[in-house]
DNA sequence: CGCTTGATGTCCT
DNA sequence: GGACATCAAGCGA
């Protein structure tokens, strides 16, 4: 049996959990079934100095999520349309949250394609932030839900780690403004899996610099 | 209050 | 490559 991951996992250096949370399994349970994927592609977003954080204007009541508990869900919505899943981790009262970017389907196919509104190419599924709530029916209901409560509709679960060959880094998709936060390679993601969210030779370039 | 803008995805040409 | 959907945060008046 897979083990859910605890507080203590959420709970560390945001790079390290980013890192940690690749081949992981995200799980949501879907009128009473298990919708799951690996996790292929994160972004880490750190402290109020992050330009590109919800946290850099300070606390407000949007990014409340991230100045709390690790292990806990912030959802929202973003561009009117989709709805963006990251996970709150460091220590309570700094802001700090990783964005789930894409997964690979593991169960619940059928509920999942009918959810997206189509079936293959599986790309399209879940590949992309909004593709990836809209995939599991996450919305903002799901905003600050801890992901280590016994009763979580919404959890992940351990998987066989995943070799430092397997892993790239890049810098975040679809920010800007600020040049350090454009810069900065907080993307992490499996260098050769099809699940990604980027075109292919921006995720090949860095894979291999 | 009104105005601007986004950690995006889809459809169009 | 570009338009545009659609909404609430965040900010300035």
């Amino acid at each position: 049996m897979a083990s859910r991951l605890s507080r203590e996992f959420y709970a560390r250096d945001t790079h390290t959990v980013a890192r940690e949370l690749l081949g992981k399994h995200l799980v949501r349970c879907y009128a009473g079934t298990r919708l799951a994927g690996r996790i292929t592609e994160v972004e880490a977003y750190i402290g109020e100095d992050d330009r590109a954080s919800h946290a850099s204007p300070g606390p407000t009541a949007r990014n409340a999520p991230m100045y709390g508990l690790p292990g806990y869900t912030y959802v929202y919505l973003i561009y009117g349309v989709h709805h963006c899943l990251n996970i709150v981790t460091e220590r309570e009262g700094f802001p700090a949250a990783i964005l789930i970017r894409a997964i690979e389907p593991l169960e619940g196919l059928t509920i999942i394609e009918q959810q997206r509104g189509l079936q293959g190419p599986p790309t399209a599924l879940t590949c992309g932030p909004g593709r990836v709530c809209q995939a599991l029916d996450i919305d903002r209901t799901l905003n600050h839900c801890d992901l280590c409560a016994p009763d979580a509709l919404l959890w992940i679960e351990d998987a066989s780690p995943i070799p430092e060959t397997q892993v790239a880094r890049s810098p975040r998709i679809g920010v800007r403004g600020d040049p350090r936060a454009i810069e900065a390679r907080w993307r992490y993601y499996l260098r050769d899996s099809a699940w990604l969210s980027a075109s292919r030779s921006f995720n090949r370039r860095w894979a291999t610099s």
